[in-house]
DNA sequence: CAGTATCCTCGAGGATACTG
DNA sequence: CAGTATCCTCGAGGATACTG
């Protein structure tokens, strides 16, 4: 994007965070990645070559600050950066009360969604006494992307692709689009298990806790007040 | 822009709002703009193509409706389009901010900036009494930009290009730069006349008054503590 | 792991001329 | 005034293969 040649300021802040992916881009750093990969993994669909240049478009404009860390390379937001968040914030605001989140059928994506729900998860709802184990069969996705196991102790969460051989704590079987559909706050599980798209077995207990344990979109919240 | 596939609510958001140009059309709008030319005025370098098709698609999204208004349209925001007022204003102060206005040469358009304030003069300022009238000389514009009236009375404010044959209120002699960097807040002025760049001629009190009747671009005030 | 280099495509949008 | 139709250009960014 070229600039608008106006002086509007509205019109200087729209040429850096108006540029497609920039946002994103943001919103990934404000959540917390700091590394190259980290941060795409949360931007599945992006390009490395084009992560790269923004990367070096934000640092120019004084966004964010490239920290060498060992030999590798943190992305830190500066104060200017920082102060985007609030923006990125009424954003996602916006787009939750008027916009929506459903996905047609073609862009969802269990692992993109597996993965948003390790970074938000609320670590400090899980127990703190025990090793929790939750293992995610995701029964219409891939081949390559049905099971994830979610583990949780000592205050660290990890996500793995295979079986890490523990003691499981839950098991929660779904259809991604169901799954997503709870995340973004589109559907509820209640509802969801009515409808046999989702199914949890372990401990009563734990059964009842695991949407605590997960939480929900940070924007799930803003949903709603559209008939 | 495509979509991000992503069911981030961020990005539903900058779906919409990242779009090229888009965020400077709901500024327009915001500012009170609901005719197609007028909303043309405030963003002269975007073509008539480019701003029907982001019209339209701002009212598929539900941002805008349609007016039939006489054999004409008016656009004007749903309440899903004035939800984004604190949006675009954070994002202007936030450009105002981190980026700054300035502008370099090439870029300074005396036509816009004219109109500029033109629409954002504070019309209550004015004295009611009288009509006041402002000659805007500005010594370095292309021939065809260099003459400027602002007519203001019976609280309407007209910009014209020819001289309206009323006697002169004051008389402003400026640059363009000097003129947009008063406007912007990147300089004042009292440093713009005393370099010389800035002469203003009329009355003692309607001289002093003339800043006061003009204002700032709303975005003047959040400049500065960037060191 | 954290990118870069290169080549190629395709679609956004500019220019121009037109219309009710 | 309030746009639309048409054609064309050019540059953003995707794909792929590569590197320290």
């Amino acid at each position: 994007m070229t600039n608008y040649g106006q002086f509007c300021t509205v019109a200087r802040g729209s040429e850096i965070l108006g540029e497609r992916w920039t946002p994103l881009v943001v919103r990934e750093l404000l959540c917390g990645s700091t590394h190259f990969n980290e941060i795409r993994r949360g931007l599945p669909r992006m390009s490395a070559t084009l992560l790269a240049q923004r990367l070096k478009k934000l640092e120019e404009v004084g966004v964010l600050r490239r920290v060498q860390e060992g030999n590798n390379q943190e992305y830190v937001l500066t104060p200017a950066g920082e102060e985007l968040r609030p923006i990125i914030l009424a954003i996602g605001h916006w787009g939750a009360r008027w916009i929506g989140s459903r996905l047609r059928a073609n862009q969802l994506d269990a692992g993109f969604l597996m993965w948003d729900i390790r970074r938000f998860a609320h670590i400090d709802e899980f127990p703190s006494d025990r090793k929790v184990v939750i293992h995610f069969f995701l029964n219409d996705a891939r081949q390559r992307e049905r099971h994830w196991w979610l583990v949780v102790a000592n205050g660290e969460i990890d996500l793995c692709r295979e079986d890490p051989g523990h003691e499981l704590t839950l098991v929660v079987e779904a259809s991604v689009a169901s799954l997503t559909e709870i995340w973004t706050g589109d559907s509820d599980p209640d509802a969801e298990q009515q409808a046999r798209r989702l199914l949890v077995r372990g401990g009563r207990r734990d059964t009842r806790d695991l949407w605590r344990w997960l939480g929900r979109s940070v924007f799930a919240s803003s949903k709603v007040p559209v008939k």
